[in-house]
RNA sequence: UGGGUUAUUGUGUAACGGUAGCACGGCAGUUUUUGGUGCUGCUUGUCUAGGUUCGAAUCCUAGUGACCCAACCA
């Protein structure tokens, strides 16, 4: 069991890290903006940043950046901290980028103090002009050389709430023909006059996520700070802060950010869905957040070895939808309880089956040996699934035909000897007889047959709701197709089955229950469920070679 | 036309100058009271062109493609 795995890039770095002593234990943090909820992006994430801080005796802070008034809300810190908690993963403090203002706003006192700020009463589209372009260096205007005096005491004006919101921002003075624009004069604090849902009202100034970031890191003595590629500009303004204010020297690293096919992962478009009523909700099951994956069945395990088989690299990629499927299946085949549930109902009538009927023990999973049984009840008149019987076989069809033999699941074998139709011609029921000793469990009939099919008591069929997820969007890399993205949704991501028929045991489900319902899929209970109306959701359906030989 | 990051099979990801490996997918076989699972085997890859070297995915030079950067967003 002792496989050989190579590091990740990052890996690599802490190990060199903690060899050399500049470590001697490692902090890394997980830093969302309350701004919406979680996708499976961030599960990568916070995969990382707490697999890192675990593999390597460390720790994880998670910290809000909650440093945008008007677009934060507690709601979704709230929802934030249950997917973290729910994906397995324990921080060590739990902080907000807003419990730092006030550090924040002495920094940025100190690089006022130091001539390395300044405050500038230009309009955003004034600033924008004289930055320049990429290949036009920038021009400074007449505010870059007030006094460090007139700075201090309009920077404190505009903490005091003497200017409107756009009027005055707080500038660093970097380097205006920088080639990284990030570089040319950043603007490192603005005004806004609203209400933040953890300070109120005691701020109307706010510092940038540029001003926030690292400083909260090094507030933190954050070892490893890890975030996506598209922060890599960046990187030399979070080393410059940090240097200028000689505070503790936190590390950014960054890797490219998951993208996964047939999907889409920025919280703009996800927004835009939710909103618009493509989907149901944050929580729709056919969405990429977590708390939608979640509601479909995924589990915390098969996310976590996703996260785990992806790896974490530099380059950019696109994730087959395919593998986190292969994931969830993994586990849930070890774990998920067997149960039969018949979606299209082709009514059967066992002719020469005497008595009330009979109550048949069945494994609930054939993957553990210690999964026990239930009692699937029996009897004359059964429901089998209309695509198990065909009038006209073709060649290698295992399942019911005229005169061809199959085994019911733990039961008997069956044979079908008349298909009764009505006037339209559609066929409405099967009258088959059952070979009395060909028993599940003790078959001393010597029949061999190809096919065995799950079936339910008419009788005892008990009827629930069934919903089949297909991918969102029709295009395996949404992001990159031309246009709108919602062009590509796909109209049909959702099929409701109204009535299935179930076995009775299913009555007794819960939702952390999950279930495989044999030869189908694996399913568990929807939160919109109740006892009146079982509601399932299948997860994923399993691997199914026939229908694939089939076409 | 500026700066940055990146390029290994269909998709991901290893290889740290010395046999291009692993996973998913695909294909074939086998097992099976789930056409599921398990097991076995197979599966056209180093962006291009030069160069250094006994030997290059790896080092050098020159190209090419992709992605990111000019929000008072993060």
């Amino acid at each position: 069991m002792s496989e050989e795995r190579s590091l990740n890039f990052i890996e690599e770095i802490i190990e060199a890290d903690l060899a050399s002593g500049k470590h001697t234990q490692i902090l890394t943090r997980f830093p969302p903006e309350p701004n919406g909820y979680l996708h499976i992006g961030h599960a990568k994430s916070i995969c990382l940043n707490f697999g890192l801080a675990k593999k390597y005796g460390g720790e994880t802070n998670l910290r809000f950046d909650d440093t945008n008034p008007v677009t934060e809300d507690t709601e979704y810190v709230e929802s934030i901290k249950d997917d973290v908690q729910w994906l397995g993963f324990q921080w060590a403090k739990e902080l907000y980028a807003s419990d730092y203002f006030e550090q924040l706003y002495q920094f940025a006192v100190q690089l006022i103090a130091k001539g390395l700020a300044y405050v500038d009463d230009s309009t955003s589209e004034e600033i924008a002009a004289q930055k320049g372009t990429p290949t036009v260096s920038g021009v400074p205007n007449v505010y870059r050389s007030r006094s460090v005096e007139e700075n201090l005491q309009l920077f404190a004006d505009m903490r005091a709430g003497k200017f409107a919101d756009g009027q005055k921002v707080l500038r660093a003075k970097i380097d205006l023909a920088s080639p990284n624009m990030l570089l040319r004069d950043p603007i490192i604090y603005r005004i806004k006059h609203a209400h933040h849902h953890r300070t109120g009202d005691a701020w109307c100034i706010y510092p940038m996520y540029d001003f926030a970031h690292g400083q909260s890191d090094s507030i933190e003595n954050i070892t490893h700070s890890i975030c996506t590629l598209e922060f890599i500009p960046h990187r030399p303004m979070y080393d410059w802060c940090i240097e200028q204010l000689g505070i503790y020297p936190s590390h950014q690293y960054e890797f490219a950010r998951l993208n996964m096919t047939y999907t889409v992962m920025s919280k703009r478009k996800l927004l835009q869905l939710v909103n618009e009523g493509h989907v149901n909700g944050w929580d729709d099951p056919r969405m990429s957040t977590i708390s939608g994956m979640r509601r479909r069945g995924f589990t915390p395990e098969s996310l976590r070895e996703f996260c785990d088989k992806i790896g974490v690299a530099k380059r950019e990629n696109l994730i087959d939808f395919g593998l986190l499927e292969f994931c969830v299946r993994e586990h849930l085949n070890k774990v998920a309880q067997r149960r039969m549930v018949v979606f299209d109902p082709l009514k059967i009538v066992i002719t020469n089956y005497e008595g009330d009927g009979e109550d048949l023990p069945s494994e609930n999973n054939p993957e553990d040996p210690n999964g026990g049984e239930r009692m699937v009840p029996f009897t004359k008149e059964l429901y089998i699934e209309r695509d198990d019987f065909m009038e006209v076989a073709p060649k290698k069809y295992f399942r019911l035909a005229p005169g061809q033999s199959v085994r019911l699941k733990s039961a008997y074998i069956i044979q079908c000897n008349e298909v009764i139709k009505d006037e339209a011609g559609n066929i409405t029921q099967l009258n088959c007889t059952y070979l009395p000793n060909s028993k599940s469990g003790n078959d001393t009939s010597g029949v061999v047959v190809k096919g065995t099919l799950h079936w339910v008591s008419a009788a005892h069929a008990l009827p629930v709701e069934v919903r089949i997820y297909d991918r969102l969007f029709t295009e395996e890399n949404v992001a990159a197709a031309e246009g709108d993205f919602k062009d590509y949704i796909n109209k049909d991501s959702l099929k409701i089955i109204p009535q299935a028929f179930a076995e009775p045991f299913l009555a007794q489900a819960t939702l952390s229950d999950r279930f495989q319902f044999i030869r189908k899929g694996y399913y568990c209970i929807d939160k919109e469920s109740t006892p009146e109306k079982l509601v399932f959701n299948q997860t994923v359906n399993l691997k199914d070679t026939w229908s694939k030989v089939n076409k």
